[in-house]
DNA sequence: AACTATTAATAACA
DNA sequence: TTGTTATTAATAGTT
């Protein structure tokens, strides 16, 4: 497609190569843009003259690293140095796990268990069977600690109601005297404590354990 | 260059996109060829289509990792770099994920609850307990199966004994005398299903169904 | 997959 | 390099 054909082997006549390789090049730059646009297709194209310049083109909807990135999936050529590899190989490895995992669960939830053989299912029962009969006795455990701060919190009360009478009674005992302001905080504190929810009202006996309601 | 002249821009016809993808496509891959052999150039072409289909071309003199690494040194852009963060970022975000999932795990089977809040520990048995009435349903499912089973295979017994204590009681019939044979095998077939588990005595009604028990 | 009328690319030249 | 143009090559629409 010239003023004459020519043979496809390398251009003896150096600037002719030259020109011929820009022209050219823009060709096939050309060329890929279009057919990116035309076809959606995912083009990246890379020229080293012999001069060593480089020209690339990579179509707008992608990156060379994308590119790249297929290229290794769908070849399977080793493009990637060890550490990449090394990289690839653990996504791959975690991503499988993951898979599994998202298995495992679903069919605890009890999803896509339609397949499942009798078997598989047994071993399922037990695995719910067992969460549960944990879970339950957690939960006993739970209620057995907010009966024992029951008891403790009533068990204070009494106290602290034992002391308040007792001031109320003997009220001009000097060694009370210091008592008397605490006294007041006291009974200040107590009438509060008794307009709050439960778990505001004291100190807990566990540490954390308002937190854990 | 064609009947008519077209515009750059994507063709909507899905078949005309495609054939003209694909004769493109061996047109740039020939312009590559052709410019690496007339100007001795490094070239390559990596092309996907739509599809996710790869071809790809490369000059002869070099290799694709010799290129991305000229790439590398003349561009200074940072490809393995990129694709060292790129692939690292997609790791932290599975094992993320992989934790999470872990942990669900691990407290649907009723392990490391102990931290749980009280609240928490109601939906897990929210969970537990819908995943137990599925698991339920599917093994009535079964169990309703196998009776079925079980009854069809009771109707076939009855009707082989009946067709057995025929032969005996007409035993010289002509049409019966190649039955006889057979009539031996079912015997033997009979007498060793008795012998086996009830899985593997007979041919299942429901395709596949042996398997899944 | 071929065919072919057209358009597009480009070799030689300036 | 860039532009022009005679020619060849690529390809769009068709079969």
């Amino acid at each position: 497609m010239g003023r004459g054909k020519i043979e496809i082997k390398r251009i003896e006549n150096s600037s002719n190569r030259q020109v011929t390789y820009s022209k050219r090049r823009n060709g096939i730059m050309k060329k890929a843009k279009e057919i990116s646009v035309l076809c959606d297709a995912h083009v990246s194209v890379i020229i080293f003259a012999n001069s060593g310049k480089m020209h690339e083109f990579c179509s707008p909807s992608t990156t060379l690293v994308d590119m790249l990135d297929q290229y290794h999936k769908l070849s399977g050529k080793r493009l990637w140095d060890a550490k990449h590899e090394h990289l690839d190989n653990e996504i791959n490895r975690i991503k499988k796990e993951n898979d599994s995992m998202q298995i495992q669960l679903r069919h605890l939830k009890g999803e896509d268990i339609s397949n499942l053989s009798y078997k598989e299912l047994m071993v399922l029962e037990e695995a719910l069977e067992n969460g549960i009969t944990t879970l339950k006795s957690k939960q006993m455990e739970f209620v057995r600690m907010m009966r024992k701060h029951n008891e403790m919190m009533e068990e204070e009360n009494q106290n602290l109601l034992f002391k308040l009478r007792q001031m109320h009674l003997d009220p001009m005992d000097d060694n009370v005297m210091e008592a008397q302001g605490v006294y007041d905080h006291q009974v200040a504190d107590y009438e509060a404590q008794q307009q709050m929810p439960f778990a505001f009202r004291v100190q807990p006996m566990q540490p954390n354990l308002q937190e854990r309601f």
